[in-house]
DNA sequence: CTTGCATGTAAGCATGTACTTGCATTATGA
DNA sequence: TCATAATGCAAGTACATGCTTACATGCAAG
């Protein structure tokens, strides 16, 4: 039967997620896949070879809607592609981070870690050169988006998502604003960072005209340390 | 002798940083540290009593200077932090990742993870508030900072740092810009986005007023896909 | 029915690992 | 010089782990 193949293959994720190579026994996969330790054998041989079909297997999931090819509206675009991305990575969190510790030892679950980001990070910066493209961005102030500073943005939006969902269960006093406006707010800092002006205000491809003076009087009660910037 | 203890220790961290809890076998730390196994036990007792010491001697390394109390020229301030910060943890990468990934199984390793960046986010978060405080932040064209971008800016600064040290030696593709220029530009991408402009210009406080129109013909050409964007 | 095939049971082997015991050796300091 | 402490060596114990062998069971297709 096919069946106790694939139980054995989510087991053994579930397993090495959770212990790591060497935590993952023989023993503990049988049992956590419900069936005895020797069909394991007889169906993979060895545990390394198990294990590297988990590998391989893990590499395709990667099930996050692209980026539109034609951007209308960056923000919603960026943050549900964003959402998505950490909502994956929150999934895969603990197989991410055995795979990470043990890539020296272990090459082989590279695949488990090396395409996705990549290619999320390719498609990033694609996207930004088209919102250029298209307007989308004021390179006003004489500051332009240069490819070093594209570069850093990009790193840094992908970095938070990652970031975000490997770190904030083992060190929630690092991220004071609640999970689930986290994505959306990486995304408008991103914006910001890019020279995407038209954030707040909802009109999508305006841009504001004069963004010079004043303003600030108002702004400064808002701005006040809450609470959460303090401390 | 104290000599022994103290090079068993650093034997045991390198061990655990290569080979995770598992796989630091007391054999494997007393060769590495040139040392009879036996001495080992007789010193520690444990092997996870021996490990239990190293997760709280390299929770005070932390050798990173703090940002300064009078912010003066905030990308050089930030950037000699942030350089620094990475530093350090491109050293600890290795003990980082493994500490992360078995953190659930045995907390004990947490002291070696937690501290460090919590106290570099409220650290920088303060710095964000003093810099507000002494006007070095523009908060014109409608979008001042929230705290919740405040929250977010800051999270994606240390994700950066973190990201970058972490993940650059397993996937270089992602970060196509030298390790050299990286600290500079995410401080740069961070203060545009926090609304800080005296940027390129070396002029600290003036504000050019002209941020409309133009210049994008110039740029264009330096920011066509150069390669490493494109693919 | 019987011939395969996938699975289960029982037992075991070889190796690695944490840790112990007993005794010899060396260095330190009074 | 001598007692004390720290270290090394040899051997061994108890257990976990990867993997094997030999044999029994259930089940579908010819």
């Amino acid at each position: 039967m096919q069946e106790n193949r694939t139980r054995i293959l989510e087991a053994a994720a579930r397993v090495y997620a959770q212990h790591g190579y060497r935590g993952a026994t023989t023993r503990r996969i049988a049992d956590e896949a419900g069936v005895n330790e020797i069909t394991l054998f007889r169906h993979f041989g060895t545990k390394s070879a198990l294990l590297d079909c988990v590998a391989h297997e893990c590499g395709i999931s990667e099930n996050v809607p692209p980026l539109p090819t034609q951007p209308v509206h960056p923000e919603r675009e960026l943050t549900a592609w964003v959402q998505a991305r950490m909502d994956h990575l929150r999934a895969m969190r603990q197989l991410l981070l055995q795979a990470m510790s043990e890539l020296q030892e272990r090459p082989d679950m590279g695949p488990c870690v090396g395409h996705g980001p990549v290619d999320a990070a390719n498609q990033l910066r694609d996207y930004v050169v088209r919102l250029r493209r298209r307007g989308l961005l004021d390179m006003g102030d004489g500051t332009g988006l240069r490819p070093l500073e594209l570069n850093a943005a990009v790193a840094m939006l992908m970095n938070a998502s990652f970031g975000d969902a490997i770190s904030r269960p083992m060190m929630p006093e690092m991220f004071p604003s609640p999970q689930s406006k986290a994505a959306g707010a990486y995304v408008r800092v991103f914006l910001r960072a890019i020279g995407h002006r038209a954030v707040h205000t909802d009109v999508p491809t305006a841009r504001t005209p004069k963004p010079t003076l004043a303003h600030q009087a108002a702004r400064k009660v808002r701005l006040a340390p809450s609470k959460s910037i303090s401390e």
